[in-house]
DNA sequence: GCTAGAACCTACTAAAAGGTAAGTGTGAGA
DNA sequence: TCTCACACTTACCTTTTAGTAGGTTCTAGC
């Protein structure tokens, strides 16, 4: 899924937290070093391996920054880079946009599907 | 995927703009009430059944105000209301920082897929 | 010795999203 | 009459994403 040769930025921005987990994965880790475990804790739900899988992603794009103690057993931590923090300072106002408007969006997302599972 | 219970409006902002074209539909949108058939052009790529898909989801979540002519041949044109219009205005940073950042990502995004395709 | 926990990996499966190709009814222009 | 454009709909298929269940290597604590 190629979106980064749009007009739109927004494309680029969905490339990189697009996804179920990515933006709660920012959203626990923007308060500094994380380990991996924590990070699990904190998200809750979500599988080792996916959780795995958007963490690479994610240092991948230079978003967050793995730093491995090299002991034993591991102890590995994420932080975010500080390319990774204009993004989450760039999403702050969607952030609060989604918390402003959490009833109303949940509440039409549960009638939208009530209505199609009654068949309208 | 009910995203709309977690700490994080990134959630509800997402299960409104995610998915591959939203974001691209709501920047053409913008602009004023646009044409079905003026979406499809500017969008570009998109096939008519996903873009009337998206189109609906964005009408029931209350984001854009669909308004059929009721002439035939058939004139429907679609608008921002003006919880949408709150929405793109939370949107503007992200998008601009997409755009600031479409090269680097673009490169990021390239080297990491060329990286797994050799299997590194 | 046995278990628990750390941070992963691998195969397999399920669900969601997107895409293709066809068809609908109508009227204006060639 | 023939075709095109409009705004859709339907059935089917492919791709992408997420989830499940197992395994690995090592140490500390009981």
């Amino acid at each position: 899924m190629d979106r980064t040769n749009t007009p739109c930025g927004l494309d680029v921005a969905l490339t990189v937290i697009g996804g179920k987990w990515k933006p709660l994965i920012l959203y626990h880790v923007q308060s500094g070093p994380t380990r991996f475990s924590e990070i699990r804790r904190r998200v809750g739900g979500i599988s080792e391996k996916i959780l795995i899988q958007q963490l690479r992603d994610l240092v991948k794009l230079k978003v967050l920054l793995r730093h491995d103690h090299h002991c034993v057993p591991p102890v590995v931590d994420y932080a975010l880079t500080p390319f990774g923090e204009t993004l989450v300072k760039a999403l702050a106002p969607l952030c609060a946009w989604g918390t402003a408007n959490r009833d109303v969006v949940g509440s039409m997302v549960a009638s939208a599907s009530s209505a199609t599972e009654r068949g309208i």
